[in-house]
DNA sequence: GATGAGCGC
């Protein structure tokens, strides 16, 4: 019998009131309260909506009258597709600590696509109580062939890691683990390298002569095009990291035969892509170029040009247009960052044409996108005006949502009458 | 090969 004394659980969570996440954007209150309700009486339901927007915020609280029914809810509804996503229920756990402490937390991969929620937790369900589990998914609801599933107690966790880490399911080897955050986990260390701008008659053989002075090699392949001839790059794996990093170090750049050799880590197509894209942004760092915001219709290009023209030399000017009506906004490029940067200073806020100015550094898309993503991590409240402007973008982009209206400025979606709570 | 997100009146 294990011994359960020294092992941290999570402690019993009030039992009238189940959590419901992952919900499907257009799930409603209605459709929960007629999912619950078939277990028991459901005393009120509690749809979390965007204060401005109204739109859903995918998830809810569903208070029953009674104990036993939201258990039994908590069990038979678990994972039930509404509107056509699985839902994932846990108990009601307001303390952010014990949300996030991530006790007994496991993270298992090799899944069959065919594998769904349910059955994850009906698998590992034999060995203790779940309080959360999923299979991660891409965006149309495709397997990704991997998942979590979090016990209630570290041991409860650790039974089913001995027991499930390697068994069969659905003719795939399961690879169960504890879950690591991406940072305690380490990176893999790699031990292929890659080799380009050899010469064109640079052979295997000597490839691998090169390179065992470094460590011992596993592979050494030069690639060549369809009629075999080289094609001046190739693939050198090591036994060993160490090994590789060696090799790196010792040829990379040097002169071979007439061509002087890049030597470095092999990439997959994807984490070239990648590091491509990453190169490409710094390449482009985009920081001299400005936004304007808040002009008057009437300003023309040639009015910015010799406006901000006195900070420095300006290489581009745009207003933005919406059917033939200017929509107060203009992207300005200087040719340098400190240009930019000074009419910043003058500028923002500056009067002008009866309307006060906002001048900022323009973002990298993908770089703002980013930026967003961690402010919303950080639970950012952003500037009021900020804020109802981003609504009303995702409004706007969300072409499904149904009724919408604009009143006094803010674009409301499907707004309940009275709050947004509704009870029953 | 792969390592989420998540809680109020």
């Amino acid at each position: 019998m294990a011994n359960f004394t020294h092992l941290p659980t999570i402690p019993p969570p009030p039992l009238f009131s189940i959590y419901a996440g992952d919900l499907h954007h257009h799930v409603t209150e209605r459709d929960l309260y007629s999912l619950f309700s078939i277990i028991g009486p459901v005393h009120n339901i509690h749809l979390f909506r965007h204060p401005f927007s109204h739109k859903s915020l995918c998830y809810a609280f569903i208070h029953f009258y009674f104990p036993h029914y939201a258990a039994v809810a908590l069990n038979s509804l678990n994972h039930i597709e509404l509107r056509g996503k699985p839902i994932r229920l846990m108990w009601v756990q307001r303390d952010p600590v014990l949300r996030k402490v991530g006790i007994g937390n496991l993270f298992v991969k090799n899944l069959d696509s065919s594998v769904n929620d349910a059955e994850l937790q009906e698998v590992f369900g034999v060995f203790g109580v779940i309080s959360s589990c999923k299979i991660a998914r891409d965006g149309d609801g495709v397997s990704k062939r991997f998942g979590f599933v979090q016990f209630c107690s570290e041991d409860s966790a650790s039974c089913a890691l001995s027991a499930l880490n390697g068994s069969v399911l659905h003719g795939k080897i399961l690879t169960v683990a504890k879950f690591l955050k991406k940072s305690e986990r380490k990176e893999p260390q790699f031990t292929n390298v890659y080799v380009k701008n050899l010469d064109k008659d640079f052979t295997e053989s000597s490839l691998r002569e090169k390179f065992s002075e470094y460590g011992k090699i596993t592979s050494a392949v030069i690639m060549n095009d369809a009629e075999g001839k080289s094609r001046g790059f190739g693939f050198v794996n090591f036994e060993s990291h160490e090994s590789a990093m060696k090799a790196i170090d010792g040829l990379n750049g040097a002169e071979i035969g007439t061509k002087k050799w890049f030597v470095g880590k092999a990439m997959t197509k994807s984490q070239r892509a990648e590091f491509l894209r990453r190169a490409h942004i710094k390449q482009k760092p985009n920081v001299s170029n400005l936004i304007v915001r808040n002009l008057a219709s009437f300003v023309t290009e040639n009015d910015l040009k010799q406006v901000f023209g006195a900070f420095g030399n300006v290489t581009f000017v745009k207003v933005s247009y919406r059917n033939g009506v200017s929509s107060g906004m203009a992207c300005i490029c200087f040719s340098k960052l400190e240009e930019a940067r000074k009419a910043i200073a003058f500028l923002n806020g500056c009067f002008y044409n009866g309307r006060y100015m906002s001048v900022s550094l323009a973002w990298h898309k993908e770089e703002q996108a980013k930026h967003l993503q961690t402010l919303l991590a950080l639970r950012y409240k952003p500037p009021f005006a900020y804020k109802e402007k981003k609504v009303r973008k995702e409004v706007l982009a969300n072409k499904e949502s149904s009724c919408e209206c604009d009143v006094d400025g803010f674009v409301l979606v499907d707004k309940p009458s009275g709050n947004s709570e509704w009870d029953v």
